[in-house]
DNA sequence: TCAAACCATCACACATGTGTGAAGGTCAAA
DNA sequence: TTTGACCTTCACACATGTGTGATGGTTTGA
């Protein structure tokens, strides 16, 4: 598919569809006439680029992680270097930080919105 | 306390703990000095800031949120507006998705880290 | 054939979080 | 009293993700 469609199907700009392209996030062929072409699975890929870029992590950790998440699981084990691994560790340990932060801020608010909404009630 | 503890038990600069202040995440007295002075309870404070500024959350967010998240549960009837309450549910979904998120794709690390482990072990 | 709707690259711009350093005031200990 | 370690404000700078628009090529349908 082209970059229009890949765009729309996930809500994502095409300029920032070229940058993630730029920052090797994902990748496309090219038609003969120069334009983009897109596999078809980059939909998902792209909604979770956004996703982890939405939860703060930048494009230079996401392009490490990627290839861990592809779903037949493809073992990459020439580039399972111990620097690697360690990147892969401290970065899951990290995100199991901001779950947890997240959680108990969540649930902070959403005992405030039950407290408010009792509060609305009995008035 | 002084701006320099402060900055020394949340490992945040003391540049960073001013730039929170003008955006009216914490706030400090003065001494007659002119001096910044600080209660004890911003260290956590500020350390809450600090994860939910990791997990994604920009300033303008993390302000609406905090006053909802204070330990003895002052409930903030006064502002607690429809459009707050709009706020609030709002980015408490977009919580929940941020925390699905990190959560699949932490797991997904964690998998292929026990899969190279596996790999690296019988070898 | 021409207009509309695509696509390409490139550049400038902006918000946000953060670093760094200048210029100068305060205070405590030597 | 002077030095060093604090503090102040202010300004410039930078990386990153993102918007916008210029300039121009391609394709398709009226």
């Amino acid at each position: 598919m082209r970059i229009g469609e890949l765009s729309e199907r996930t809500g994502t700009s095409r300029r920032l569809l070229r940058y993630y392209e730029e920052r090797g996030l994902i990748v496309s062929t090219r038609c003969a006439n120069g334009y983009r072409d897109y596999d078809e699975r980059l939909v998902d890929r792209v909604l979770q680029i956004r996703g982890l870029l939405d939860a703060g992590l930048p494009t230079r950790i996401i392009k490490q992680i990627l290839p861990c998440l592809d779903k037949p699981r493809v073992i990459y084990f020439p580039d399972a270097t111990p620097e690697m691994i360690a990147t892969l560790e401290r970065e899951r340990d990290r995100m199991t930080e901001r779950v947890a932060c997240l959680t108990r801020n969540r649930d902070a608010i959403s005992e405030y919105l039950d407290a408010v909404r009792e509060y609305n009630g009995q008035r």
